[in-house]
DNA sequence: AATCTCCTTGTTACATTGTAACAGATGCGC
DNA sequence: GCGCATCTGTTACAATGTAACAAGGAGATT
């Protein structure tokens, strides 16, 4: 995936589970949501395929049921909302708030890697 | 105000503006936005009415001229996105995002205790 | 003064996202 | 075979993102 089209706060929760669990069905995607969340299971099951149509997520039939899986990686995913944060909220450079990925272990560092990148190239655009 | 709104990306960034000038115009809102924003001043527009009527901006005539300002402190904006991160994103206390704004004296003392009795309080909800 | 022009307001519009109900199809337990 | 729980597909409606266009007023132009 080239160009990683937005990602809303809802759909940042859905994929927030598939790269916990990689391939899932809406019913698992659903019952993994991070506590808190409250939304209805056909909540779930509407956003999840917009984002299939966006690209986003992939879904295949797995015998009459549908599986689906992130198209984005998790640097990906999280490096709009980590710009975001760097600019609007914290106002500090994004190295900062890399860095707290790092210290927590969050990421790895093939994902910080990763995460760092799209941030330069960002920049430099 | 007791029961801050959800606030979104967009509303965010008009009330950064505001929060530098106290008080402005759509068109000085508009032409103060954050390099990088380009939506037109129609957009700005609307969404300041929008802010008015949930309760986030106030609007006075001024001669003709309206001007708006806002009706949540900055601790208060910050705090759901400070939450967002810190449980979504980061994925850490929300007490290491509160130490960022202060390590950056992005927030004076006074803000970062309103931040932090906003964030304490919804925990116990 | 009658215009002309620019800017602000008010109105309307359309796509996307957030949130969800409901109807039909299908597999499983009795 | 029948009823029930699920899953899928369809439809809906409010909020948000984004913006164009029309109407009215203030200052500049002739």
């Amino acid at each position: 995936m080239k160009n990683i089209p937005e990602i809303s706060r809802t759909e940042f929760e859905i994929l927030r589970v598939l790269w916990r669990i990689s391939e899932a069905s809406v019913r698992e995607v659903h019952d993994n949501l991070s506590s808190g969340i409250s939304w209805a299971y056909s909540t779930t099951k509407t956003t999840m395929d917009r984002m299939v149509k966006k690209g986003l997520l992939d879904r295949s039939d797995f015998h009459g049921v549908f599986v689906y899986s992130a198209l984005v990686t998790r640097p990906q995913g999280l490096f709009r909302w980590v710009k975001f944060i760097a600019d609007r909220v914290l106002e500090t450079d994004y190295i900062e708030v890399v860095a707290l990925f790092a210290k927590n272990k969050k990421l790895n560092s093939e994902e910080i890697d990763e995460l760092t990148n799209l941030l330069e190239k960002e920049i430099n655009e």
